[in-house]
DNA sequence: TATTGTTATACTCTATAACTATA
DNA sequence: TATAGTTATAGAGTATAACAATA
């Protein structure tokens, strides 16, 4: 029971079942390690005692690189710009984060990391080499790792080629 | 700064470092795809006016293949059996799925799809060719696609040799 | 004692709509 | 008109702890 719409790429190729299956497959693998992954993080932010959750350390590693503002980092991480408020205040409420303000656009506050907040994320890292992940990339063995990096590299790319949303995401939780 | 604990695997192999950089691109890259993936289906579930969610789609789907109870779906899906009651129940409430019971051991309740949940099930698919996902696995081509699912399958397993939550998971949201 | 299903509860993640201040 | 940030609100997803029924 396939959709009756046909794509022109998959008319083009005419082996759109082919990749029904990978897609189906791939998805189904995909999330199974993201689960993991963000398990794993999960697991040793609570370790880490910082009191914070993914999400909140991802807005604060995104800081790390460079100050921005809720909006450019709703942006970058696919999210909505009031779903980062709360988030934000909490950092702040904990000492994490500041608001700052732009003299030249008085619309926009860019954040920054306070000195803790710099502490806890040069601390507490996105991934360990006790991870899950980390583990089975270890397993997979130095080759593989490789291949599969440039392969999702590729995909994403792929993926922004059709997907306005997914580009300029250079982040995530 | 690393964390000072040495894994024997690591040590063994002796290039940690190198893996943890792969960990961390690998990780942001699968976030991307999932999001990719979890929102293809959010999508394309409004679209065919069911009326359910991702998780609720995830629980029929795994109901078409055998009837399961809620335990045995959480151990599948990697989530507490108590994240699955209201699922479960709102389901119920639609009249795609219901609880029945089993006389050799009454605490079991082993969910079965309805008629109407089998006709959603059919209709909705996980994925579509018009997904991002399957869209951009088309510009990545055939033999990449399959590459990258074999890759995909062995750090998988490699996961679950590390992992005994990931074990039975066997399929996601 | 152990397991299945459940209730109660709480927290995180997420979005939409409407608003204020600024550009 | 448009953008940055916000408030209000709502809903989905998730877990832990404690309990009843059953094994």
């Amino acid at each position: 029971m396939r959709s009756p719409t046909l794509t022109e790429a998959e008319s083009s190729v005419g082996s759109g079942e082919a990749f029904i299956v990978h897609a189906e497959e791939i998805r189904r693998l995909i999330l199974m390690v993201s689960k993991t992954a963000i398990r794993d993080l999960d697991r040793r932010l609570d370790a880490s005692g910082a009191g914070i959750s993914g999400l909140q350390f991802g807005v604060m590693r995104l800081l790390n690189h460079e100050s921005a503002t809720i909006s450019e980092l709703s942006g970058r991480m696919m999210l909505a710009p009031a779903t980062l408020v709360p988030v934000v205040d909490a950092l702040e409420r904990k000492g994490f984060v500041q608001r700052s303000s732009d003299p030249r656009d008085r619309r926009r506050n860019p954040l920054v990391l306070t000195e803790n907040g710099l502490e806890v994320v040069n601390r507490v890292h996105f991934t360990s080499d006790m991870d899950s992940l980390a583990q089975g990339l270890l397993n997979l063995g130095e080759g593989k790792a490789q291949q599969l990096q440039t392969l999702l590299y590729e995909l994403v790319n792929s993926l922004i080629a059709d997907d306005a949303l997914v580009d300029r995401a250079l982040a995530m939780t």
